[in-house]
DNA sequence: CTGAAAGCGCTTACAG
DNA sequence: CTGAAAGCGCTTACAG
């Protein structure tokens, strides 16, 4: 590996000249600079940036905390949060979360995010996240202690929903999924706000997977007193369920509409386009990236950032028929 | 942030012995281990990665470079992957293609890996990565040239599909998608291979995405003498195409049958459960982390690696009607 | 078994 | 405008 003190040998300088000249430190002689860095391009010259963070004592890199790559939510986050760090001359590394905030506490990234969807042991890791001593933030929580976070307002997400449903005439307004507190909570006050009965027997249990959605809807037991309109905790939940009504025979949205959480492009690649609700994705990957950023560079920030999620009108909706 | 020499003072030793405690040197007594051990983790001391990494030249952090994040095979692949390797020790940083390979030269990271599914700029990234000068190859390519490789034996792979959907009586049996060159040609020799005859027309044109397949069986003019079953070129364009076939009143498998490239856990989730042929992904993610861990540690390794897809049958294929 | 010292490849006041 | 020197936080021969 060719070096700062190789390149000065070459061209005829000291090596802390070379530094300058690569970090376009203004005091050098631009025939001096010119020199240097056509010697360091000549030989590939690439700088360690291992040395120079522990010189500097900053990495310019990212690190990103996540649940598991499998729901696509993941990985459309990760994709577009790299793109904005990167716009901002930011790195980002992903790490999966059981040992996140562990690898970063020993890397020291310049910053680090924590993405708080459904993580199991959630205590845990607001606990140690607390403890990481570097400029970070809890981004899709409700809300959490001792950090920055980026707030989804999913009950705000879920009020839209039953308040569109309710306009379609549908007064039967089943949840898919039990396992996320707050849109639970969310589903219930929404009911209440709009002037409609909350039914135990409405909420299918469902944790977060495609076949949880699935199952949900076949064992759930039709009658005349089930849901016209659902909801589906999540876009995987949304899907199976999708499925398991159009197996079962229901037509969607004429027999039953369905709503999902999540604005994952492929919605509408569902079997029957789907109505969703969600936070703009790309809103989120630019208000983590800017937060982070100011974070970092320990600007005034104002926190916590609230997202609204919007409502987007597709296919699996209609008018409730009597 | 607490040092090694915070440490020392502390514990009252010098800061090499702290050093060594910490990296289990066993020539120091352990009654000195364990007083450093508690003095470390009660002032929660973490190393410097990066000083360490400096003063010994290695990183303990492999790079994964991915060509997007939205084809849900990659993410997959780089879970696996992610397991792999700390199994073996080493971290794993992800980083998407268009400046992948830069990045990792300046992050000097231990080793990496490319994967080449279907890289726009193929060229240019064989170029880059063999000037990277340290231990890597490629992933799921035919062959490389100047690097070692994992190579998938898609030829293979096609062969054993087109071999499966013959004896179950088709003779007629179309290939979705024509952006990979080496299933085209697979899927070309297969038919030879088997005594098929092949036709341009039984060649739907379709990139790699969901709607790529989506609209290839939607623009395909059937009659008389279209395929009985169509092979799809990746899990994205099979499933497209599966929607379209439905859409347009096909049974699968009763009217056409359909095998799909790339074994996901979710293509038995697709409105018919797909058979599908493909790697074993755990087998692939195996293989890929033994080979840069013996690369990194320059041992005598058998290059190309060749991986070999199988068969998964499940309900989309049948046989065919007469 | 322990410690002093050199070195990893940079950056950055400071002196000239 | 340029260079000598100290320092970032570790590891690792080497001496004792």
């Amino acid at each position: 590996m060719i070096t700062i003190k190789d390149i000065a040998k070459l061209a005829g300088v000291s090596y802390s000249t070379v530094s300058k000249a690569l970090n376009d430190d203004p005091a050098i002689k631009p025939a001096t600079k010119q020199k240097v860095l056509a010697v360091a391009e000549k030989h590939q010259y690439r700088k360690n940036m291992l040395a120079r963070q522990l010189s500097t004592g900053r990495s310019n890199i990212i690190g990103f905390v996540l649940d598991e790559l499998s729901n696509p939510l993941f990985s459309n986050i990760s994709g577009r949060l790299h793109t904005e760090l990167k716009k901002r001359g930011y790195q980002m590394i992903l790490v999966v979360a059981d040992d996140g905030v562990d690898v970063f506490s020993q890397l020291r990234v310049d910053g680090c995010i924590l993405w708080d969807y459904a993580l199991d042991n959630r205590e845990m890791f607001w606990k140690k996240f607390a403890t990481l001593n570097m400029p970070c933030f809890v981004l899709g929580t409700d809300e959490a202690p001792n950090s920055p976070y980026i707030k989804i307002d999913r009950k705000e997400g879920l009020f839209k929903a039953v308040e569109h449903l309710k306009s379609l005439g549908h007064s039967r307004i089943g949840f898919i999924g039990n396992s996320q507190h707050v849109k639970l909570e969310g589903y219930r006050e929404a009911l209440q706000r709009t002037g409609l009965a909350f039914n135990e027997d409405h909420v299918l249990p469902a944790h977060s997977s495609w076949e949880d959605g699935y199952f949900a809807i076949r064992n759930h037991a039709f009658g005349a007193d089930s849901p016209t309109a659902f909801i589906g905790l999540n876009n995987l939940v949304t899907r199976g369920a999708l499925r398991a009504l159009l197996e079962a025979g229901y037509s969607v949205p004429r027999d039953i509409s369905l709503i999902g959480y999540d604005d994952l492009p492929d919605m509408q690649y569902a079997e029957v386009a789907l109505t969703t609700i969600g936070p703009s994705l790309d809103e989120l990957a630019v208000q983590a990236a800017e937060l982070i950023v100011s974070l970092i560079r320990d600007e005034q920030v104002d926190v916590p950032v609230v997202i609204q999620p919007k409502l987007n009108l597709r296919n699996s909706t209609a008018m409730c028929r009597q």
